[in-house]
DNA sequence: GAAAAAAGTTGACACTGTCAACACAAGTTC
DNA sequence: GAACTTGTGTTGACAGTGTCAACTTTTTTC
């Protein structure tokens, strides 16, 4: 099968955007560090953004696994709040496949199935957590309800991650790292999920 | 005063970012649009990522307008729900600004020290108003809490509108264009900040 | 008007993505 | 066994890019 053929290549590539980020990479480098020909590299990708989209699925394979691996509890909310700390340890932990998802520019989508498909399996981990809450609140949620929420929940933390990469180099050191910081996050994100219908 | 001469690159680079994407943007076609010679933009600019830094600059003092145009009213609660509007209307109508400010790797800011200081001044906006909501609650908040609520805030809106973005092109149609989103994302932003001591 | 500064020009270099055509191995089919 | 397909790699080219260097023109300033 190619696929052994493939991961060379891919390895090759996710070192090169470790050393110098997605925008230093290019696949003329790929195949020098490999020892192979210029063109090589398009044997196995039709184009540049092909192999970067290859590099943003496996990345979200690996997201969903680390989504998956979060403490099972009973407690459905104990159990959203382990996975949280589950997203946040990966945007910690393996910043590089968290930007390659995240914080790059998207590849027309359309043109990469299965990288979309990739993304949307991990954001249905989320959902369903945030299912499982609703249901043991014994509210029958509709299903754009639980968008909404999983959309909250998602926003928050990748917002967070986002702007504490953001904002690391300002003036007044503001520790954002601590865990201080992610369990206030997490409470407020509980209360927004406890309340869902009131205002207005 | 030289600052005209710079519009002229600037208007030019921002018309080929929103045709083609920052990726797309090159100093050679700024120069040809302009019909000068493919150096002349190093004239005003040291490097292709000094332009960008500019952009972004831009896009921070319109960004920061906006968000000082919301309005002011008496209840700190309704002036943030009207700043948060605020935040989403300019997300939604100038994409091209967000995108700059928020969707781009953000060149070595240490370089760019303009960029950040606006950067950091449409954050203090932001600060201020949570810092008026802290006070009416006639809790003294210490500096620290004021940054977490407002990275709490923040990470909220720009979550929520990334996610828009980036799933835009799901099976299902998610509607998170609505208001009826809004409103739900700022009612539990609400309730995050009205009780800000309590877990654990 | 001369000096100085700002702005623009031409020419080169190394680098990039990508197209086209060719080379060569392994395996398959007749 | 011969012909053929398939997977992989190669060489060579082309246009496009950022950027350095040196030169020229325009504009401003005194």
């Amino acid at each position: 099968m190619g696929a052994d053929a493939k991961d060379k290549y891919v390895d090759a590539a996710l070192q090169i955007v470790a050393e110098m980020g997605v925008e230093g990479l290019s696949l003329r480098e790929v195949a020098r560090r490999l020892g192979v020909s210029h063109q090589a590299p398009y044997r196995h990708f039709p184009s540049r953004e092909h192999i970067v989209a290859e590099l943003i699925r496996r990345s979200f394979v690996e997201f969903s696994q680390c989504l998956l691996a979060a403490e099972t509890l009973d407690d459905p909310f104990a159990h959203l709040r382990s996975m949280g700390h589950a997203y946040l340890d990966f945007a910690q932990g393996r910043p590089l496949q968290y930007h390659l998802m995240f914080g790059t520019l998207m590849p027309q989508s359309d043109a990469h199935v299965e990288m979309r498909m990739q993304s949307t399996a991990s954001f249905d981990i989320l959902l369903q957590a945030i299912a499982a809450i609703r249901l043991n609140q014994s509210e029958s949620a509709a299903v754009a309800d639980l968008h909404q929420d999983a959309m909250f929940v998602w926003s928050t933390l990748h917002g967070f991650v986002e702007l504490q990469r953001k904002m690391g180099d300002r003036k007044e050191p503001v520790d954002l790292s601590g865990h201080g910081m992610r369990d206030a996050l997490f409470e407020k994100v509980e209360l927004g999920l406890r309340k869902p219908k009131s205002a207005s």
